[in-house]
DNA sequence: TGTCTTAGTGTCGCTCATACACTAAACTGG
DNA sequence: CCAGTTTAGTGTATGAGCGACACTAAGACA
């Protein structure tokens, strides 16, 4: 036990709240736990916080150890320090989301922890430690911040159709859009690109295709006008 | 050195950004340091978390001792992990935000700190640490989050005129508003309550005293209704 | 060729944001 | 008490944008 300090500290971790899309749902990445407490319980990747790093690569480093993501869209969230939020010591946890599209960043078997999958957010499991509260925090700030940042296109394959992204938005915010009205408002807004292909592979008619156009978003911001859904 | 841990342990701390308006301005409490490194500088008031104290008590405990302010409004703002932040040794602090009216809350002569004393946000003194990036993500957040949430509330004192309450949007948004569509817009929202109180010794026609309807804006909030400045 | 499924499109009414200037009231100082 | 100074308090007109709303087009498939 080499490291002494004059007062007692707390442990210090970082958890991440991984956000996925498919065409069914929004969903969230859980690893099973493989050690006492809560062994065998889902639970939020994340781990300990180690001296030479930040917190931002402590976050990337145990997401990747633990579930194979890299280069992901990351935020930090909010930090939790409950007194009992874990029944061996006291532990501070810095808690990230994340965004990704479940095209692009299979998630590996899991080489750290016991096992990864992801899960429907209204077919949750019962979560280990405060995770349960991390999770709904994290709810809260992507509802929050999705309709004035344009976040969203981070759970969207590069190339996209109206559809999907309306339906990533419906999602999100929990409520049915008009269709109309949602397509004049995103097109009109100017940070959409369209490409000169179609969808492939569907059983009925192909629709059109579009990108995020990043360049034109920072001229808006720096325009002061202001992005909202 | 009585505690001794397995892994090396960053120190953990909390500091506080207390903005606070008076007529002329918006300001910001800051304290002299008394002790190496940055002896002699103005910082933020904040300290070692304990133990057996959550975050937010650290923060107001710290608070306290500082500054002597304690019931003020305190929201968590961003926790800060960079390798370098203390030239000691590795600190992770967890940054708070607060908003008091300077008639209401007088600060003491702090008695841990050596001198605690408010400053005008385009006066600012060079600040220790990573404060000064602190401090600006504490203005982003307030500017952000004044315009939808009504927490501005809490920099004005518990009656105030329409006028004052401009002026306090007008200094953290940092632009000016249109008097005549500023009040239509407040008093329409139905969360100010009229009194039939007036200002006292003014030098011209005094202004009338208006309170924060809290039960009006929760049942706002309970219909769906969102404030928006 | 008919059926099925999703893509794609325009208008109208209304609300709300913005721009804008004068009179009323209270005090001050001579 | 009068003139001057300062801030309070008030209404309208215009335009932009939001929300509600339904049908045709295209492609796959049997």
């Amino acid at each position: 036990m080499p490291f002494r300090y004059e007062h007692p500290r707390p442990a210090l971790t970082v958890d991440c709240v991984v956000f996925g899309l498919d065409d069914a749902d929004l969903k969230v990445l859980l690893i099973q736990r493989g050690a006492a407490p809560f062994k065998g319980n889902w639970a939020l990747p994340g781990g300990f916080v180690r001296v030479d790093e930040t917190l931002e690569e402590a976050a990337r480093r145990e997401l990747e150890e633990e579930t194979g993501l890299r280069n992901v869209f990351l935020e930090q969230l909010y930090t939790f320090g409950g007194i009992q939020r874990d029944p061996r010591e006291r532990v501070i946890s810095v808690a990230w989301y994340a965004l990704v599209n479940l095209r692009d960043h299979k998630v590996q078997a899991a080489t750290d922890a016991g096992e990864a999958a992801w899960f429907s957010l209204d077919d949750l499991p019962t979560l280990a430690f405060d995770h349960a509260e991390i999770l709904e925090t994290a709810q809260q700030r992507l509802r929050g911040k999705v309709r004035y940042v344009p976040i969203g296109f981070e759970l969207l394959p590069r190339l996209f159709t109206l559809t999907q992204m309306q339906r990533m938005y419906e999602k999100i915010l929990d409520r049915a859009l008009d269709k109309r009205n949602f397509r004049k408002k995103v097109l009109g807004m100017g940070v959409l690109e369209e490409t000169d292909q179609v969808q492939q592979d569907v059983a009925h008619r192909a629709a059109r295709l579009y990108r995020f156009h990043e360049a034109a978003y920072k001229r808006m911001v720096k325009h002061g006008i202001h992005f909202e859904i």
